[in-house]
DNA sequence: TAAAAACCATATAAATTCTATGGTTTTTAT
DNA sequence: ATAAAAACCATAGAATTTATATGGTTTTTA
């Protein structure tokens, strides 16, 4: 019977284990399941490398969250799902995160474009074989809580250039507005002028930060 | 048992009879589905305006194409449906479209928000239990050819303005360049100019307007 | 093979958005 | 309670972007 090769990342064993275990043993029309895990970002990469030279993996399953054993700059499920597009092309990419929240998977949306995008709490043994069948067959697959993200996103046709998302984004991490200048490539008064066209442009002008940064968050920006 | 009323438009009163049927007949947990037709937007809106005096619809599903018997402006199933969000806005909207296309998709979705999107050709009795149930439970719900345009919009991060828009929507329905000027705000010179940024951020730089055409519908724009 | 449309280039005008500067108000910490 | 910090606001001028007007060349169409 034709094997369908999965590698499923998360610095959980017990999560990537769970998946084994389901998978491997659900009846699939014309498949049968293997699955391999990795626990770290390195070990992924070495796997999913390893795997392209051959015959490449059919589904990556990739956790947002990863322990980094080394201290070079922190690595995220995200990482490696752009690298994962370079080196295998071919892999269906599908995202197991506890985020729903609209930044994570607008920015996973626009860097990785995955074939799925589960919410964890959402994981059980019926979408995880939803999931499989629908990632080789016919993609997307998102879960419930990813779709209303999704739609919401859609919904709302105002474009930000990349200088109001990083302001929101900053806004939203508690950084001050005039420790931005040494992120964002703008003079204090621009990023003092874009914040107020931002409150106007969400309809809360004449009032505080927490206002905007709530309004962005309901308006699926961060 | 408690009732769900919904009203089905559609300008084949088949397709209307055979939601009533299926749905009316379904066994659903805890409620009975009740359902009323329409065959017109003007029939259509006399009933959910009728309807929001005293209890509104549970669900409204609008077909887009609608045949207009009054020679007045034409009106679609996305103009229902933003009728329908002002006057009765705790119904919930769902589209049976013939269209899958990314054009029409993204302008319902930005217009309406609706709570559920079918492309016609998936529709089948388990399809349209399913959705019934999520989209009372826990919306939306969108058939898979609805999710793969709408998953290309999310991939991609280029964010045209109104005239963009505009343009590419006239090139794609013949419209010759010199004639844009009677719907588009721009001098001819303008819209030539516009049109050779697109070109460029299409990559497709020195090629004609097919090629734009092209690019367009693959990116999700048209 | 004319005529029409598309395409291109440039000078100038208009609009937008930035910075620099200096001030006022609100928040925060002691 | 009050001093310091941060946020907020306004304006003049510089820089950038985007539009128009105009006139020409190339490609498409009847």
């Amino acid at each position: 019977m034709k094997k369908v090769r999965i590698l499923a990342v998360d610095d959980h064993e017990m999560t990537t284990l769970g998946y084994k275990f389901i998978l491997e043993d659900s009846d699939f029309e014309g498949f049968k399941v293997q699955m391999d895990t990795a626990k770290s970002y390195e070990e992924a990469t070495k796997r999913i490398e390893e795997a392209a030279k051959g015959i490449p993996y059919d589904i990556l399953l990739l956790d947002i969250q990863l322990s980094n054993p080394t201290d070079g700059p922190a690595k995220t499920g995200e990482d490696l799902g752009v690298f994962a597009r370079e080196v295998s092309p071919d892999s269906k990419i599908v995202f197991m995160s506890s985020f729903s929240d609209n930044y994570r998977i607008n920015s996973i949306m626009q860097a990785v474009d995955p074939e799925g995008y589960m919410v964890k709490t959402e994981i059980d043994q019926k979408s995880l074989q939803a999931m499989v069948n629908t990632v080789l067959n016919s993609p997307p697959y998102y879960t419930q809580k990813a779709l209303v993200a999704i739609r919401k996103k859609m919904a709302q046709d105002i474009s930000l250039d990349e200088n109001d998302k990083k302001i929101l984004y900053h806004l939203s991490i508690g950084t001050k507005t005039k420790d931005m200048v040494k992120f964002i490539s703008l003079s204090l008064p621009g990023i003092e002028n874009r914040k107020r066209q931002l409150k106007s442009l969400f309809g809360v002008e004449k009032q505080n930060d927490q206002a905007l940064i709530t309004a962005s968050r309901n308006r699926g920006f961060i």
